[in-house]
RNA sequence: GGCGGUGUAGCUCAGCGGUUAGAGCACACGGUUCAUAACCGUGGUGUCCAGGGUUCGAAUCCCUGCACCGCCA
């Protein structure tokens, strides 16, 4: 009989910047499931990989000083390396500038000219050159820019439309008729809703971009990125294309994981694509949640990112693995924090699973010469416990099936518990009289490890392999039915290894930074920061958020807008005309969509009392403090 | 502004019409010594956001308000 098959993907991600936590999280969760459907001897394929096209990414090259080609090659490398640290297990990894993608692209760009489904229009929008996005009239503030809040200039452009809006009723249809297609039902609603309101022809082409794949029937067009990258999850299988043994074999993927930022595209773009092409759709679009810091998304404009690589090299990768895939349910958004992870390291993975293996074969060691030693009959306590392992693994399909590795890692760790509480009650260390029954004990603790050791496979392989090292396997066997056909063999000699989870001690560095007081600085490092005086020319507050004001600002010579956390202190009228302290010279960031191109200065006290640093007398606007 | 979600123990959350509201972590006490100061047991705390309604009965259903979040405009 043939294998079922189990095809998951990931979205490709942009290489304009470095795996950060987002793309990790994404990643892991599929190899998760890909490892996890393997044990389960699925005929799986696992896909990722990179989106390497459009004008923000040839910019960023050309501003590092290389060419596109090379740009994208390097940063390739550096996924490949991330992917391997971890121990992704993907059985492709496709790149937008592979020529086997490219082609793919324009067969199916053609395929859907050919069958009306694309059009030549014109894109009409307000221009903004230097942010080199688009607006509508609606986005446009005051008639400018809502990014930097420059003048935007209206602009035509020819494209080919993609007939998004004839597809409308036949997604909700689908969409009603295949429960399981969105995942969780929050995002469901929401693509519901969203096809609801009204979906309109799409933009599909670009004439103003280079890097990018040629239109092949009007190669002054290329092919926008959005569609570009989508098509990766079927050029990767070979679609269209001489050998398309894979695409028989695999398409429709089982499972899209994907960030629930780009849900519209893979709930509703892609799946319209897909039936213009005549091809099945996928089976679920499941979006995750977002990783947060403080309750605020993790950017870099705020400098709390978390570094995955940091993490990996204190706790190592399957910590990683571990506190991504167990401290949230998938699908919401999740707090990340160093004291909780350092929590789940020590609680979960060192006291309870890394003891009870450091204690069972310390026991084995002491009072059955290091060997698995052969049982008597078994107890009913005994069975108990392993039967106990085998509910686990019917669980943890259950929870697999519903997408929640949380909760399956849940009921893996109550089996933990349980042999932790089964070593007390047995008490093998005052059985030294019964040879028998401490032989029995024994056995049945190892045996109890060896299963959790594959119920732990495929969420934290490394570990899951040293266990079965330190219990005498040479040649570490996983596989869903060897939880319970299969027993450990009697006299295989056990290989009590290092200590599987090494406290950390935490807060060294920490405290090192908070406590030893602030670094004291030269007076030349503090020359480096330009403070200068503004007048505040108008301010208003930022639309969804309590706390931010929008200031524009004189400086004499030149203006510029500020976003400033202050809303909760000062009301906007308040604020115009005062003069304040700007940093001059920080390096611009965008908060809530905005350009902030500069910070004003502001005292805050333990009651929270906020107050803005102003000239004692007035002086002009773009004046120097030093 | 529209649609949707959330608000439960110090923290993270489960429960979603029916006995005295639960779990993990944290905390306290006890046990144990095989173990990574680990493990096991016991224990407490909750105006279940606020107000109103439906019901014999509501954390659970309905309405209103507040707070936060998401999607859309």
């Amino acid at each position: 009989m043939e294998k079922n098959k189990f095809y998951i993907t990931t979205p490709i991600y942009y290489s304009n910047s470095e795996p950060h936590i987002g793309t990790v999280y994404t990643t892991i969760v599929a190899d998760t499931f890909a490892r996890f459907y393997r044990l389960k001897d699925y005929d799986v394929f696992f896909l990722t990989g990179l989106d390497e096209h459009g004008q923000k990414l040839a910019r960023t090259a050309q501003e590092k000083g290389y060419t596109p080609q090379e740009y994208v090659d390097m940063m390739a490398q550096k996924f490949l390396d991330t992917w391997k640290k971890i121990g992704i297990t993907n059985d492709d990894f496709i790149r937008t500038t592979q020529k086997r993608h490219e082609e793919v692209v324009q067969k199916v760009f053609q395929k859907l000219y050919d069958n009306g489904y694309l059009y030549k229009g014109t894109y009409a929008g307000w221009y903004c050159t230097p942010c080199e996005t688009f607006y509508q009239k609606e986005e446009l503030h005051d008639g400018n820019c809502p990014n930097c809040g420059r003048p935007v200039e209206f602009l035509e452009e020819e494209t080919y439309y993609f007939k998004l809006s004839e597809f409308g009723p036949a997604l909700l249809k689908y969409i009603e008729e295949h429960p399981e297609f969105v995942y969780p039902e929050s995002r469901r609603n929401e693509v519901i809703s969203f096809i609801k309101s009204g979906l309109k022809d799409i933009s599909a082409t670009r004439t103003t971009v280079k890097w990018g794949i040629p239109v092949p029937f009007d190669p002054k067009h290329t092919v926008y990125v959005w569609f570009d990258a989508l098509v990766n999850y079927i050029s990767a299988l070979g679609y269209l294309s001489d050998d398309d043994t894979k695409f028989r074999r695999y398409w429709p993927a089982d499972v899209h994981l994907i960030g629930k930022d780009i849900l519209r595209f893979h709930a509703i773009i892609w799946p319209a694509i897909l039936m213009a092409l005549n091809i099945p759709l996928p089976k679920t679009v499941l979006a995750h949640g977002f990783w947060t810091i403080k309750g605020g998304k993790i950017s870099k404009s705020k400098g709390n990112k978390v570094d995955p690589h940091e993490l990996i090299n204190i706790y190592g990768v399957d910590a990683l693995r571990y506190f991504l895939l167990r401290e949230v349910p998938l699908g919401l958004d999740g707090e990340y924090s160093d004291e909780a992870f350092h929590r789940r390291y020590t609680s979960d993975l060192a006291n309870d699973l890394g003891n009870l293996l450091n204690r069972v074969l310390t026991v084995a060691e002491k009072y059955s010469e290091g060997k698995v030693p052969n049982p008597s009959e078994m107890k009913e306590e005994d069975k108990a416990l392993l039967e106990k392992t085998e509910e686990t693994a019917k669980r943890v399909e259950e929870e697999m099936e519903k997408f929640n590795p949380s909760s399956a890692l849940g009921s893996i760790w109550e089996v933990i518990q349980d042999a932790n509480r089964y070593i007390d009650q047995q008490a093998p260390w005052n059985l030294t009289s019964d040879k028998e029954r401490l032989n029995t004990v024994i056995y049945t603790l190892l045996e109890a490890l060896r299963r959790i050791s594959i119920l732990l496979y495929a969420f934290i392989p490394d570990s899951a392999v040293k266990i079965q090292e330190q219990l005498g396997y040479q040649d570490p066997q996983f596989s869903w039915d060897l939880i319970k056909d299969v027993k450990i063999p009697v006299g295989q000699k056990l290989n009590k290894g290092k200590i599987l989870f090494p406290r950390v001690e935490r807060k060294e560095k920490e405290e090192k930074e908070e406590i030893a007081s602030e670094p004291k600085i030269t007076i030349d490092e503090f020359k480096k920061i330009d403070l200068r005086v503004a007048k505040v020319l108008s301010a208003r507050r930022v639309e969804n958020s309590d706390k931010l004001l929008l200031l524009e600002i004189d400086l004499g010579d030149e203006k510029r807008q500020i976003v400033a956390g202050i809303a909760e202190h000062y009301k906007p009228e308040d604020m115009v005309g005062k003069e304040i302290i700007v940093v001059y010279n920080l390096q611009p960031a965008k908060i809530r969509g905005y350009e902030s191109q500069g910070m004003l200065l502001a005292a805050k006290d333990s009651k929270g009392r906020l107050a803005i640093l102003t000239p004692e007398k007035e002086v002009d606007p773009g004046s120097k403090v030093s």
